[in-house]
DNA sequence: CAAAATCTTTGTCCCAGCGCAAACTCCGGC
DNA sequence: GCCGGAGTTTGCGCTGGGACAAAGATTTTG
C-alpha cells in the first residue's frame, strides 16, 4: 500500500487524485477543481466502520487509498463479507440505487483514505457531470456480477475451492508482486477469509497449513503470499 | 395467475397495462401511448428461456404477467436461481448497468407475458421519459439488496432454515390465499426450490414431508400451499 | 519486559445433509 | 385406458467440515 500522510489534515487536494478515475475521467480540469472543493477528505484507520448498515445516507464516498470491505452483520452477531472494494471506487452510493440509507456496513479492511461529499450534491453529479453516472452504474453492475458469482460459488462449489477462489480474486484484485510470488496487499485474518468464503476460521488454517506443505502458498501472520497460482486455479476448479 | 390469449398477437395494447406499473406511472398518456406502440408484446410458455446469459443484450423486456426465474449456469451444468421477478418489474435491462450482454438466463417459471424493447431505445426512455431512470434504479437496487441477503443466508443458516425462508419468500412475493392457507402462485419444483436454497431435491423431498406431517404445509406435484406461516417464520429464525 | 490481547494451529468428535439407489405417483398423450 | 416421462418419496451409508477445546505464536500495551 502506498505511504501516506497520516491523520493530519492533506495538503489542498490535487486534480490528479481524481482525473485518472473513471467516474470523473471525462471532466474538465475546471470541474475536478469544484468537486474536490467540495469535498471532505479524511484518513480512517484499519478496522474501523466508515458507515453502518441502515444509517442514513447522509454522504457518499470515493476511496481513494485503501481497502474496504462491505460487510452485513447478521441478527445473531456473526459477520458475512460481501465485497471488497479497492480503491478507485465510489461506495455507499446509497441514492444511486433509489435507497436512503446504507444498506451495509463499510469496514476498511487497510489504512485508507477517503473523499466525501454530502449527498444532496449527488443529483448534481449525475446531471452535470458527463460519465459520472454511466461509469457509475457500471460500478454497480459489477457489484451486482459479483455478488451474482458469489451466489453461485457458494451453491456449487465445496470450502477448499471457495477459499482458493477467494484468494485467487484478492490477488487479482489487490495482488502485489514480492521476491517469490504474490502478496494479498493488505492485512487478512483467517477469520476475514473465513468471513468471505462462508466457512470457519479453523478451516481455512487448515487448508493454509495443507497448502503451504505443497508449496501453493506461503503466511504469516495476517499475510498470505501466493507462490503458485495455476496449481490454486486447478484446485478452485474442483 | 391470470388466463391470457395464447400465442397469437394479442389486441392492440392498452394504457392501463402499464400505467400503474411503476416505471411509467408518472408518464402521460400520450407517452405511454407512443411507449407502447414501439414495444413488442410476446407470449412464452413456462421453462423457456427469454433471454441467455451471455447474449448480446438486444432487446429490454417488462413482465407482464407471469413469473421469471433468473438462473446461471455453471461449468458443470448445474442450475443456480439468483432472483424470481414477479410481473410488473424490467428485466434484461443490461444497459441500465453498463453492460451490452445479459448477465444471466431469464427462464419462464410460468407462462408469462412480455413486453420488450430494442436496447438502443434504452436512452430515450431514461433521459425522456420523468421517472422512469429513478424507478429502474429501484430495481436495480431491491435486487442488489436481495442477493445480498441471499449471501448471508447461505453463509449462516442451516438448510432447513433457508428452505423455509425460500418458501416465505415466494408466499410473499407470490402468494394466493386459497380455502385453508396461502399457495404459491406458480408450479414449483423440489428441484426448483433446492437451486433457490442451494441444495438437492431430495433434501428439500425430505423437509417438505416432514413439514406436511407437522401440518404447517401441503404439497402436492409443483404446488405448495403453506398451512401455518407463522411456524414456518419460527423454523426459519432458526 | 512482562502481561494481555490477538491470531494461528492442531486434535478429536460428530452429525447435517449429500450421493446413490430404488420404488412410487401423478399426469398427459396416443 | 395404457404407457412413458416427469416429479416425488424414502432408505442407507458416508464424509466434509463444523463445534469444541487447548496450546502456541506473535504483536501490542502498560
Amino acid at each position: 500500500m502506498n505511504e501516506l500522510p497520516s491523520r493530519k489534515t492533506l495538503p489542498r487536494l490535487d486534480e490528479s487524485l481524481l482525473k485518472h478515475l473513471p467516474p470523473f475521467s471525462r471532466l474538465e480540469r475546471r470541474e475536478i477543481r469544484a468537486i474536490l472543493d467540495q469535498a471532505t477528505s479524511r484518513r480512517y484507520d484499519v478496522g474501523v466502520a466508515i458507515f453502518d448498515e441502515g444509517a442514513v445516507a447522509e454522504r457518499f464516498f470515493m476511496l481513494l487509498d485503501g481497502y474496504v470491505r462491505v460487510v452485513r452483520i447478521t441478527p445473531t452477531g456473526e459477520q458475512v463479507t460481501a465485497l471488497h472494494i479497492p480503491a478507485g471506487q465510489l461506495l455507499g452510493i446509497a441514492k444511486a440505487i433509489g435507497k436512503d440509507t446504507y444498506p451495509a456496513t463499510a469496514m476498511t479492511a487497510t489504512d485508507s483514505v477517503v473523499l466525501s461529499w454530502p449527498t444532496r450534491l449527488w443529483g448534481r453529479f449525475v446531471s452535470e457531470y458527463d460519465g459520472f453516472s454511466t461509469e457509475t452504474y457500471k460500478t454497480v453492475g459489477k457489484r451486482l456480477g459479483e455478488l451474482n458469482n458469489r451466489i453461485v460459488e457458494m451453491a456449487t462449489l465445496q470450502v477448499e475451492q471457495r477459499v482458493a477462489n477467494a484468494v485467487l480474486r484478492l490477488i487479482n484484485q489487490t495482488g502485489r508482486k514480492v521476491e517469490d510470488g504474490i502478496e494479498i496487499d493488505f492485512p487478512i485474518t483467517r477469520q476475514d477469509l473465513s468471513e468471505l468464503t462462508a466457512t470457519t476460521l479453523h478451516t481455512v488454517s487448515r487448508l493454509l497449513s495443507g497448502w503451504e506443505k505443497q508449496g501453493l502458498v506461503q503466511s504469516k501472520r495476517k499475510r498470505i503470499t501466493v507462490l503458485d497460482p495455476h496449481a490454486l486455479v486447478v484446485l478452485s476448479q474442483g
